[in-house]
DNA sequence: GTGAAAGCGCTAACAC
DNA sequence: GTGTTAGCGCTTTCAC
């Protein structure tokens, strides 16, 4: 059978009160109280019961964290990083899956944030603020990772997406490009948009070609590069600038299997995830953008907790910069 | 304030139970009752507090994940497969990363089984079963995966770990190698046991060079097998074996720095992780050894719903097989 | 076909 | 310095 905390202060010859006050050090105990009641539960093998106690105190000690795509490494080492966060912090961390599909992560936000979790990190895949706003009950603990929207209703932990973009544009440029085409994510996030929104810019200022064609949108998922990749090079693109890691492996793969070496038949800049081996083999062909995954992580798990200790602190919002690895820098 | 079923029993005129049966079809209710409480349920934006209910019914639906890498492309893929069934069956997922680090495991099973989760899905580190099972209340639910122990008392998913590698040496040896190398991971672990034993016997029974120099051990974390690579290299190998995905790409990108080319200068046979791009970029230079990772993680949350679900199950050990891709096959 | 009420295990206000 | 006890929100037995 269970054992419960009044097995404890029974054996122990105190009240259910002092048990829970030892145990929670939350008011004055005598030593040798103390004492009885530590070998009461050493000698029951007493553990106090994680579930009757949140019930009690409302509070899980858990976040939730709605992720776009575990497998992906960019993901996976923002949960790990998350995850350490809150593990130091006495919190656990419940992870869900949405595979970019908008309906999984709805019914995911209803199911963690009805008293299963006491906050909500949310990378979300959601087109229309509205409909992410109508699942969250009113004052619960949200901060929105990696992809924000306009309305700034909700603290925030982003990395900066314009600057790198259109820095990179420049450079090619500066090497003699005339034809720079983009591969971008999916284009209903904040990130792919501001992404998008500078190659534009940055293709007029530098006089570059602005086409339409040149400006294919992935999913970010496997297998979704090679289609963009076949488009943009029918544009006789002489720069490609991929938006995502996943996506910048699969066309490194494809451009080798074409035989077009990268910095040579052709200039590349792409997002690469966070320690991806890619980096190593590819780092002096092509121009690479570096996102400070793990800060993002520990930022998101910082915040989070601030929000559920604090919840009545002003909205946060919060843009880490992403490092610019340039491939003529390892040239001798 | 908070919104209670009390609340919709009051608004709707009836009482309590009738409330939580008509939410859980619990017992028949009729129909103009139903509407009368589903109505008072929408009027008021009523959700059921999942911790009272799980506090009430001894039940949390949720299973606890204890991984030893996140970031890893192997564990990574495989929680997404687990949160994948479990979510599908109406559980939650909470992971936590030990980074092989026994400390960090013991306190997480700890914490876990506490009655956080109904069940836990264990990728152990620990070198000692005595003090794995030590941490876990009698009759919890606990299913091993990828990492078992001589004793059989919990059930277990695993990934055959004697076949491929005694089938890749028998390979090497059939194509004239004459020492080959093995890169292991933890050597505590029993995946890592059975592989270097399987190494052993095919060594042996293939003629190869027996030596002790030729066996080393990564601890399969980032940056952990240069240091083996050289030991290897040093003693002449003329095939090397790697055991693990990360690992292997380390082991693919040293090669390409030295300018040895694997396939040619040297025989190579991996581990890959899953859909990691590499597979894609060197299938034609070194045989590799794929596990079902998403076979894996499906079956591992199909076990540990069994076991929630039906405690006095017999233990259950699964063992599934890896593909064996040799790149001469690929070759015309 | 529905209601009353006990009680899950714990915390914390109040009392002494 | 410690004890008594109400009650968190829900499910479920028992009763009608």
């Amino acid at each position: 059978m269970k054992v419960t905390i009044s097995d404890v202060a029974r054996l122990a010859g105190v009240s259910t009160a002092t048990v829970s006050h030892t145990i929670n050090s939350t008011r004055y105990v005598s030593e040798e109280t103390k004492e009885k009641v530590f070998k009461a539960i050493a000698e029951l093998g007493y553990t106090p019961d994680a579930s009757a106690r949140s019930f009690r105190t409302g509070k899980k000690k858990t976040v939730g964290f709605i992720v776009p795509d575990i497998s992906n490494k960019f993901f996976g080492t923002m949960i790990e990083s998350v995850e350490n966060y809150l593990s130091a912090h006495g919190y656990h961390l419940i992870i869900a899956n949405t595979k970019e599909n908008m309906e999984r992560e709805e019914k995911n936000i209803r199911l963690l944030s009805a008293g299963l979790v006491d906050g909500l990190l949310i990378a979300s895949t959601m087109d229309d603020f509205a409909r992410l706003d109508n699942l969250i009950p009113a004052g619960f603990p949200v901060v929105l990772v990696d992809r924000t929207f306009e309305a700034k209703k909700y603290s925030s932990i982003c990395v900066s997406n314009f600057q790198p973009i259109y820095r990179s544009i420049c450079r090619l440029a500066g090497k003699g490009a005339k034809r720079v085409g983009i591969i971008g994510g999916l284009p209903r996030l904040s990130s792919t948009e501001e992404r998008i929104s500078a190659y534009r810019q940055a293709v007029a200022d530098c006089g570059l070609a602005q086409e339409e064609a040149l400006i294919r949108y992935g999913d970010s998922m496997e297998n979704s590069a090679q289609a963009c990749l076949d488009e943009l090079l029918e544009q006789n693109c002489d720069g490609i600038v991929v938006c995502q890691g996943l996506m910048a492996s699969e066309t490194v793969i494809y451009l080798h299997k074409k035989g077009i070496q990268p910095g040579k038949d052709i200039e590349l800049v792409s997002f690469v995830d966070y320690d991806s081996n890619f980096n190593e083999l590819y780092a002096n062909q092509m121009d690479m953008i570096v996102q400070p995954v793990e800060e993002l992580g520990r930022a998101a798990g910082e915040q989070i907790l601030r929000r559920i200790e604090n919840p009545d602190e002003p909205v946060f919002e919060k843009v880490l910069t992403s490092a610019y690895r340039s491939y003529d820098a390892l040239k001798r």
